[in-house]
DNA sequence: GTCAACTAGTTGATACATCAACCCTGGCCT
DNA sequence: AGGCCAGGGTTGATGTATCAACTAGTTGAC
């Protein structure tokens, strides 16, 4: 029973799609944060500065410089964040908010269609899956 | 040593973003074909019909119906289909050709990046999961 | 000093995804 | 018959992703 690469990819790309979807699409519902909102304020309210120069989210997100620029420009226009001279990001009481009601539902959404069906094993086999094929990507992730 | 769910998560979107990132970029690159084109043209390929009614690709797809119609007129305006009357669609000469040549390249990026990084369990476990996620999404996959 | 190369960031164009609001058509009910 | 409702398909608006071209500040060689 040699398990062909091909059937692997269909069955993961399958899971990729309607995964994501389905979380993304609950999120934005319960909350109107997009999955790059969802990221980008997640990341800032994790550092411990109040502000976040942006070469850090770029790294920290692995994004290319015109989505965040872009991105960041949408969200300063809702009031999430605040843009300061420097390329120095600051994280608005609004987009505090947000990210932390936010917060639950997308970690509730997770556990219930990802953490709460999978075993403890197969936990820890996707997670060194994805560090393995990550590590193999690395070297090449330019933009 | 727990696995803990959320760091699974961290690990398996990281994987998701570079390495769907990279294969599209070397798909696009290298043949001029978006990931929805492929998906597109791919299905059609494997059907053994010449002709395809939108509404099976709907459902082999799992994509909502806007997003089909788009996708389409897009490609119809690009000569790799043509619609014809009773939601039939037909794949033209140029995006059987154009399937043919980016099939090669998809699987070569595919195996690159994903199945010569990973054991054979590793594969077969990613499987397992991923029919597993979906299997629990699928009841709810209405659009 | 100055020129070249590099890096961070911005912008505009284009493609793609999603939502809501439509138009049809074919049952199905009474 | 008339009405009505469910489903397939389209369209327009909006948000998002990517590429290429551009600006501006830094560094380093000469």
């Amino acid at each position: 029973m040699t398990p062909d690469v091909l059937t692997t990819w269909q069955a993961y790309q399958r899971m990729r799609v309607l995964l994501n979807g389905q979380i993304n699409r609950e999120l934005s519902r319960e909350t109107g944060l997009s999955e790059a909102d969802f990221d980008i304020l997640f990341f800032m309210e994790q550092s411990p500065e109040t502000s976040v120069r942006s070469v850090a989210l770029r790294c920290g997100l692995a994004w290319e410089k015109s989505r965040l620029s872009h991105q960041l420009r949408r969200m300063e226009q809702r009031g999430l964040i605040e843009k300061a001279p420097g390329a120095v990001i600051h994280l608005t009481e609004k987009g505090r908010a947000q990210i932390a009601a936010a917060r639950d539902c997308h970690e509730a959404a997770v556990r219930r269609y990802f953490g709460d069906v999978l075993t403890p094993e197969q936990l820890a086999t996707l997670t060194a899956i994805s560090d393995r094929v990550v590590a193999n990507l690395a070297p090449g992730a330019h933009h």
